[in-house]
DNA sequence: CCTCTAATTAGATAAAAATCAAATTAGATG
DNA sequence: CATCTAATTTGATTTTTATCTAATTAGAGG
């Protein structure tokens, strides 16, 4: 449903991915054979044979022609013309990370450094760091000033150490002060951190 | 050793041919990531992490920088370049059946036919009778003349049905008679039979 | 130097895939 | 229609691979 580039390619790759069947890949790439040949030929019983071609026959990659009751398979030409081409292409490459969530890994920060809403510790990473006060200046109105007392008193619910806070706030730009009142400015402001 | 194309390609789509890989191929062609954070994305742990990246360092896929004792991949810009292109050359699905025993089949037939050099019985179908008759008329010399008689006991070795057997070696042009005398044609001017 | 952190390695387990023997199907042939 | 033959399907087994937890390694920072 999500993504179907990225389920179309691996199921691609899966397709040629074990050696019985690339080399019947080959095998099929130069003339047309029966299921008893390709038996023979990869030291394999029928049934293999038929569980692989199964596989390649569900990406229409093998066509087959029926006579009396031996079935010659061969490469489907146009597929052969796929094959040897470029499947991963700079678009489809790219596509491989759709759905995927961007976000996963502050998330996890987050709920690693989060306790009920309340902040277990001042992570000492930057880049740590970085995420937890994103989300700690979040809890402050934008277009609001605060006095100090009061963002004290809101930061304290969070963690106790105001002042470490407060600094950092105004280091990386996600608040301001003057004469005594501070407010939020908007993200496009904030000193983008790291990484 | 025998099949160096083979088993490159094999490495190749194997190492493409599972989904959290090439979510990682897609991830790390966008920007560098730590373990941590590619572990976050794909929501796995860190050492499922790393050993799909052992796969595709061994395919010299991906590039490493290490900060402290963090370390950031990304995929290899020339490797990006590569899997961009054609990995299925025409030349390339060609090798893909070197080291084939092409003649398996036949040698499939003649096991099952042959019980100690005598034959069970002559095929019913046409292109298993080829197949024995190529092996038994190999039984006579070449450049030399048999008076029937001779061919009758020599046939009668490995199936009694010496009639038969003659008239398939004059069809197939494997063998020539004047009067009264048979004797063995060159492989270049038998009837190659079906396919 | 002790501790913390990110990553890897080792070992165990679970999931997926390949292979085969036995049973079944569907043409062909007498 | 009974039999034979090539292929497929089914079910069981083995092999391979993905994933996790626990243990280990190697920088960094107090």
């Amino acid at each position: 449903m999500s993504e179907p580039n990225l389920q179309t390619l691996l199921a691609f790759f899966k397709a040629l991915s074990n050696e019985s069947r690339l080399k019947l890949v080959g095998i099929l790439a130069q003339q047309e054979r029966n299921v008893e040949e390709m038996a023979a030929l990869l030291q394999l019983k029928e049934p293999t044979i038929s569980h692989h071609l199964a596989k390649l026959k569900s990406l229409n990659l093998v066509q087959m022609r029926q006579e009396g009751n031996t079935r010659f398979y061969k490469l489907d030409p146009e597929a052969l013309q796929r094959l040897s081409k470029a499947v991963l292409t700079p678009g489809r490459i790219d596509s491989l990370t759709e759905g995927l969530n961007g976000n996963a890994w502050e998330e996890k920060v987050l709920r690693n450094y989060l306790e009920e809403s309340r902040l277990r510790e001042i992570p000492a990473s930057r880049k740590k760091r970085w995420v937890i006060l994103k989300w700690l200046v979040k809890q402050f109105e934008p277009n609001q000033t605060y006095p100090e007392p009061l963002l004290n008193e809101i930061i304290k619910q969070f963690h106790p150490d105001t002042a470490t806070i407060r600094r950092e706030f105004i280091g990386y730009q996600m608040m301001q002060r003057e004469n005594g009142q501070y407010w939020r400015l908007p993200e496009s402001q904030w000193r983008t951190e790291v990484s």
